[in-house]
This record gives structure tokens, C-alpha cells and sequence, in this order.
DNA sequence: TAGCTAATGTACGAAACAGTTCGTTAGTAA
DNA sequence: TTACTAACGAACTGTTTCGTACATTAGCTA
């Protein structure tokens, strides 16, 4: 082939920017990874995809492993940043939560891959968090913000006794990230689309009420 | 080597039993596939695991492909004659539902390779499921059941209308679904082991107090 | 403007992997 | 006891896929 019309690479010349390079990478890898786990995910597919070569990756991230975990990082950073914004503890407590939980429900609607890329994750049993360092520890003030909301409403009596933080973030997140994750089987096995468009006001309604429901029923006390 | 010893095949003589190499395969195949996902599972380690070779595999499974979809009949065959044991109706409604959950609660505990599967298979979009055939109308007496309860439940005044049986399953499921599937994942950024023998307790009482909490709550009726 | 280095591309190697070919043997029925 | 077939095994094939060796160039600095 001789130098005429070259697609991807309009002029000759090549054009060098390593943070632009790098963050394309990431992106695609994203994308690649959220669609076909791990294992599935290909390499060559991930540089064909942009607009640089495999070599790339390998000088970036250092290899596969590297990259998926550098993929993670990067989806929890974007997640947690976002989760800082929110101010929720001028509201009275039973808004509060209410507030968190549909924040937590749009968050999982609209981030399907991120759900995708923990589900992956958690098949591999979390060996890449555990291998990173730069998570596990930047969870805290979303706990932290729960915590707060938690003791104003049990010292003012709305809420009952008993009911931890961390515990509390696991039934939201239940809720919410089981809608997406099994839309597909649960579609298949029982006809019902979770993640309809018809239908998403009612569940982010369900949720609220169901956690306001458990917050504020009589008593489920230590034990 | 010589005809001495041979560790796995004893005596020269080789036992033909189809049905329980076929049997052995897709136990193996379970394992295999919950362990690694479908692209990462291996069919000569799923082989090499049998006492039969990689051959036997597509002699009675046709292929990888439709060895994972046999694979997830089998398990969601499994749990289903399990569902259908239970009887729970005798019990007055609160009790009833409290029960169900439970008992899905214990079954989610007692299966993580199940979990894993159907994680898998979400990941997949369902794909394998939807090819199969066998499964897809099979759900229904759980939610049937799940029906009736409620009904009692509304007609002797108990619970709060408006609450669809297949929504409920979700909201249980949900829940027990979470603790098992993403454990690995919630430990590393939460530290707190959700399957931690010393928690199960709790998170039993949890998600039944939660349940009941949210029938028996003042109205969220239809809109 | 010569030279240096970070950034990039091409082409290839070696291993892994799904699936197949060909031949063999156990059990059964005539 | 022969003949037939379902059940099985060993070895092989073609391709995919991660990773690398080697060559090249853009852009900055002395």
C-alpha cells in the first residue's frame, strides 16, 4: 500500500500525547471489560478500539491484570467523588434517607457497567481491591453521612434503636444493585423487565418505602 | 512405564457407565464454570477434573456453550424442587412470608455456586437461558405461592395493598442475593464480612423484620 | 541543530485453548 | 462366539491471545 489516504491517521504525522493516550485506553478498557468479564475481555480488541496500538497497553499498565485493576480504580473514584456532592443532613432524617436511597437507586440506573464491572470482580473474589491499596478506605463518608442521618433520627425518635450504618448501606445497595445486575435472568425467569422505563418510579418508590418501613416500624431491637 | 499401578485406572479394565460420566461431568462443569466464569473456565481442566477425557464432553454436551447451559438447568432444577417442598401456607400470612424468606435466605447461604452462575449468566445477558427453553415458565410457583399468601395477608387485613408478588421476590431476593454475590466486595471496601457465621443470625432477623416492616406499613398504596 | 528520551508502531513468538480425527474396547444380543 | 454398537481414549489441528523484541519518530533541551 502506498501513502495515500491513510484513515485513522490523517497526515503523516503522528501525534504524541500520553494523557490523552492513556485516558483512551482506560475508556475503551472500561467499556471491553464491562462486556465481556475478565477473562472474556481481549486485549487486541481493547487497542484495536483505539487509537493506538496494543504496544500501548503494555507500556501504560503493564498488562491485563494491571489494566483491569487500574479500570476499577478509576470507576470507584468517579463513583465516590460523586457521592461527596450530595448534602442530605439539612433535611429532617426520614428525608434524608429517603434522598440517599433514590441517589443510590439513579446511581446503579445509570451506571450499568460499573455494576457490571463489580459483578466481574466479585466472581474473581475481590483479588484486585485487595491488590490495589488505593481503595478500601475511601468508603467511609458515605457510611459516615448514614451515621450521622442514623443518630438524628433515633435522638429525635423517629427512627427505632438498633440499626447499624454499614448494614443499612447493604439493603440500599441490595435493592438497587440487584435491579441491574440480575435484569437479565430475572427478566427471563419471571417476564418482568426491573429496569423499564414504565416502571422505575414505582421501584424507586418501593425502595424509600421499604427503608423508611424498617427504620420506623415498632421495634427489631439489638436482639 | 509399565503396567504397574496405574492410580486412577485400576485394573486394566475400563468401567462404561453413561450416565454417570455424564453425571460427573456436569458436577465438575459447576464447579468449574462457578470458579471462573464462562470464558475463563476451562474445558481440559474440567476434563482433567473427570475420569473421563475432554472427548466424552462433546460426545454427550456438543460443546462448551451448551455444557454451561446444562449446567445452569441442572442448578436452577435443583433449587426449584427444593421451593416446591416447602410448605409454608398453613402459617398465618406474617408468619408465612417471614418463613419464605428465610427459607431463601438459607438456600442463597447454602448455594454460593448458584449465585455465581446466575452472576455469570448476567453477565452474559441471560443469552444461555434464553437458548434453553427448559427453564423460563418454571418460576411461577414461587410466585404463586408468594400470591396467595399475600392475598390472605390483604383479605384479614394485615398487610397494605398495593404490593405485587413478583416485586416482593425481587425486594427478598434482592437481599439475600447481595450478602452472597457480593460479599467479596463489600468486605474489602466496607470490612464487614456480610457471611460472617457470627452475622447470619442478624442478617436473618434483618431481612424478615425489613420484609414485614414494609407490608405491614401504614399505605403505600398503588400511586 | 544536534542529540536525547519519552512515546509510538510493526511484526512476531510461544503458549493456551476449543474442537476434531481416528482408532479401541466393553457390553449385549443373535 | 460372533458381530454390532454405544462408550470411550490418545493425540492432533488450527486458531486465538497475551505478551515482547526491535525499530522509529516527535518534541524538547543543551
Amino acid at each position: 500500500m502506498t501513502t495515500t489516504e491513510e484513515p485513522s491517521a490523517r497526515r503523516g504525522t503522528r501525534i504524541r500525547d500520553a494523557a490523552r493516550t492513556k485516558a483512551e485506553i482506560l475508556a475503551v478498557a472500561t467499556e471491553e471489560f464491562a462486556r465481556a468479564g475478565y477473562t472474556g475481555a481481549r486485549v487486541d480488541e481493547i487497542a484495536a478500539r483505539t487509537r493506538t496500538t496494543k504496544r500501548m497497553i503494555y507500556y501504560y499498565f503493564g498488562g491485563k491484570e494491571q489494566l483491569f485493576t487500574d479500570v476499577l480504580e478509576h470507576s470507584y473514584a468517579e463513583i465516590r467523588s460523586k457521592e461527596q456532592d450530595l448534602d442530605v443532613e439539612h433535611l429532617d432524617p426520614v428525608a434524608a434517607i429517603r434522598r440517599l436511597a433514590e441517589l443510590t437507586f439513579d446511581h446503579h440506573e445509570a451506571h450499568p457497567d460499573f455494576i457490571r464491572l463489580v459483578s466481574i470482580e466479585n466472581i474473581h473474589e475481590a483479588e484486585h481491591i485487595a491488590a490495589s491499596g488505593t481503595l478500601g478506605s475511601l468508603s467511609s463518608p458515605a457510611i459516615d453521612v448514614l451515621h450521622r442521618i442514623l443518630d438524628a433520627g433515633r435522638a429525635q425518635g423517629a427512627f427505632s434503636a438498633g440499626v447499624d450504618a454499614v448494614d443499612l448501606h447493604a439493603m440500599i445497595s441490595s435493592f438497587c444493585f440487584f435491579r441491574v445486575s440480575n435484569r437479565h435472568t430475572f427478566g427471563a425467569l419471571f417476564g418482568r423487565d426491573l429496569t423499564a422505563a414504565t416502571e422505575r418510579e414505582r421501584y424507586r418508590r418501593m425502595l424509600g418505602d421499604m427503608v423508611i418501613a424498617y427504620l420506623t416500624a415498632p421495634h427489631h431491637a439489638d436482639h
